[in-house]
DNA sequence: AGATCTAGC
DNA sequence: GGGCTAGATCT
């Protein structure tokens, strides 16, 4: 076994308060449930089932002579997504090619071009955007807290839905005792089948069909699977999409289990095998290491295996990668990835953009192509299902030889947002390009819509803001790296990095900013009429509003006391900044919870 | 806030 | 490689 994965003591390994953190989707809650969701290939599908393919033919997604998706059965002729049209065929003379669909010139839609020609034609994604806005849906139907991660990938909170199927099945969970630190009974024996849950992730990466020695965290990885299953056959049955899955105690983990099994299949991580899971993985398979920062790895450390990293102590880490990017990885390669779950389905940002080959030469064409790219953007605008707004318009530009430039502008407010108004914006903007040198000859143009608002926006409200400042973590630090950030030295690493493995969670434990920010006055609980507040002396009855209800004070009190000291440093920063904390904290508040002491 | 960069699909 | 999206960082 992994020196990382300690044996188990089922007697008490989870206290009440652990159960309590499930319930409130703590980040450093031992017992939180993610699951990671992926579409099979997911643009061929999105393909096969509008052609009505038969599953088991071959069948790519052509971009120009590049394809850019490939559905499992053509994968098994070795066409992968490198390939050109023309090695793909050779490979398998019988694979399905279809085209993704293109906009000419004053096309008010994008078609279904079987020949589209690179010169007179702009991809449109518009038909995938569509597919993954109905399966969004219907995630955001059978779990409140969902991310959005890609087109085709998401991430799932089900800790506070575990917690209630909990209760439910497990009535003995519904009387907490006075002291939360107390261990929670023992828990029923679990069974994880392979129809009802996938394939489970024990020791040695086997997969188990019999009774385990199991615990409560366990049970609630098995309720969890079972219902990643049932979103999974729903999605199957409304929509036709095969999906992939992965269910463990965080988002990184659950990523990496999502596909290990592809296609069409889910994975459980059990609770204290990650150390052995993550070992056997090359690190820049991991989020955040696939790029720069992992080859900066590989050429400081000459491994490409997490299970090398793990040898080399924290303060090396730190000392060549920086701090806060040394104790990160330190972390990550140990499982513990305390990121939350971003909720947030609505994309924030759209792009229309065109590559020239070869390149365009004159004003005119440029223009023209603006207006292509004017009308896509302000057709996807029309079809937001919350009617947003962006603030902010974007030019990009490339020339020929490769330099990139961009230029933005506010957007202001008023009616709709016209192609013909976004397409003067832009030309306008181009204009700017054209005044600090050349533009011709011109590589690429892309017109950018950002700072989308509404919907989701204050539904996190402040913890979301709370939480950025303890997870903004990788980053890949410049030579010239300034001495001026000695603020966290020494800092990250004095609260408990190993929280994640201790078989529980202490009292004695530094708090995190987040737990900060929802006090727990954890005294005596429970009893029907209501008890005194330990801290404010008020009576309440449901003790989470209570909680809430400090919670909001304290944010009104930061609040004020940033705008502060904001107002101290500059002079003339607005008072209106200040004016969101109250919007903020009641939408937080409006949340629905489920008591748990009830 | 605007510009640029990193990372991922 | 092309067409995206998100987020961080520097100014």
């Amino acid at each position: 076994m992994d020196e990382m994965d300690s044996p188990r003591d089922p007697s008490s390994r989870f206290t009440w308060r652990d159960l309590k953190a499930l319930r409130d989707h703590a980040q450093n809650s031992p017992l939180r449930v993610i699951a990671h969701i992926d579409l099979d290939a997911f643009y061929a599908q999105v393909e096969m089932v509008r052609l009505l393919q038969p599953p088991h033919l071959p069948l790519a997604v052509q971009q120009w002579q590049g394809l850019i998706a490939i559905n499992y059965p053509a994968r098994a002729y070795g066409i992968q997504r490198h390939i050109t049209v023309k090695e793909a065929l050779e490979k398998c003379p019988e694979l399905k090619l279809v085209h993704v669909q293109t906009w000419r010139e004053g096309d008010t839609e994008p078609g279904d071009w079987e020949a589209p020609e690179v010169g007179t034609h702009k991809v449109s994604l518009d038909r995938y955007r569509r597919e993954s806005a109905k399966i969004l849906g219907i995630f955001r139907e059978r779990c409140d807290r969902v991310e959005k991660a890609s087109i085709d990938e998401s991430y799932l909170d089900l800790s506070t839905l575990v917690y209630e199927a909990l209760l439910e099945q497990y009535p003995q969970l519904r009387h907490p005792p006075q002291d939360l630190n107390t261990p929670l009974p023992p828990a029923p024996p679990t069974i994880f089948d392979e129809e009802n849950h996938g394939k489970i992730i024990d020791i040695n990466n086997s997969q188990v069909e019999e009774e385990l020695p199991s615990d409560w965290s366990d049970l609630s990885l098995s309720l969890a699977a079972l219902h990643i299953t049932s979103i999974r056959n729903q999605i199957r049955t409304q929509l036709g999409y095969d999906t992939s899955a992965g269910i463990a105690r965080n988002k990184m983990l659950a990523k990496l289990c999502s596909s290990t099994y592809k296609p069409n299949m889910q994975a459980v991580l059990r609770e204290g095998v990650e150390g052995s899971f993550l070992g056997g993985f090359r690190f820049t398979k991991i989020k955040n290491l696939g790029g720069k920062l992992g080859a900066k790895l590989v050429e400081i450390y000459k491994t490409e295996q997490v299970s090398d990293l793990l040898k080399v102590p924290i303060d090396d880490l730190r000392a060549k990668l920086g701090p806060e990017t040394g104790a990160w990885l330190w972390q990550i390669i140990r499982g513990i990835d305390n990121s939350e779950v971003n909720i947030r389905t609505d994309t924030k940002s759209m792009l229309s953009a065109k590559n020239f080959r070869p390149c365009i030469n004159t004003t005119v064409s440029a223009h023209r192509w603006l207006r292509v790219l004017a009308e896509d953007l302000s057709s996807r605008l029309l079809e937001d299902p919350a009617h947003r707004r962006p603030k902010t318009l974007t030019l990009q530009h490339k020339s020929g030889g490769g330099v990139s430039k961009s230029k933005s502008m506010p957007v202001s407010k008023g009616g709709e947002l016209t192609g013909e108004m976004i397409w003067g914006m832009a030309v306008g903007l181009l204009r700017g390009v054209e005044g600090e040198g050349r533009c011709f000859p011109c590589a690429l143009l892309a017109v950018g819509l950002s700072g989308f608002e509404g919907r989701e926006e204050g539904v996190q409200g402040i913890a979301g803001f709370l939480v950025k400042a303890q997870n903004n973590v990788p980053r890949i630090q410049d030579d010239q790296e300034r001495e001026g950030r000695k603020m966290e030295e020494g800092q990250v690493e004095g609260r408990s990095l190993g929280g994640f493995f201790k078989r529980r969670s202490t009292a004695d434990e530094e708090p995190t900013p987040v737990q900060d920010a929802a006090p727990t006055t954890d005294g005596p609980e429970l009893e029907e009429f209501g008890e005194k507040c330990e801290r404010c002396g008020q009576f309440f009855v449901d003790k989470q509003e209570h909680d809430d209800y400090h919670f909001a004070m304290d944010m009104v009190a930061e609040e004020r006391q940033q705008a502060r000291t904001q107002h101290e440093q500059s002079v003339g920063h607005r008072e209106k900044d200040r004016e969101p904390a109250k919007k903020k904290v009641k939408v937080e508040k409006g949340q629905t919870r489920l008591s748990f002491f009830k």
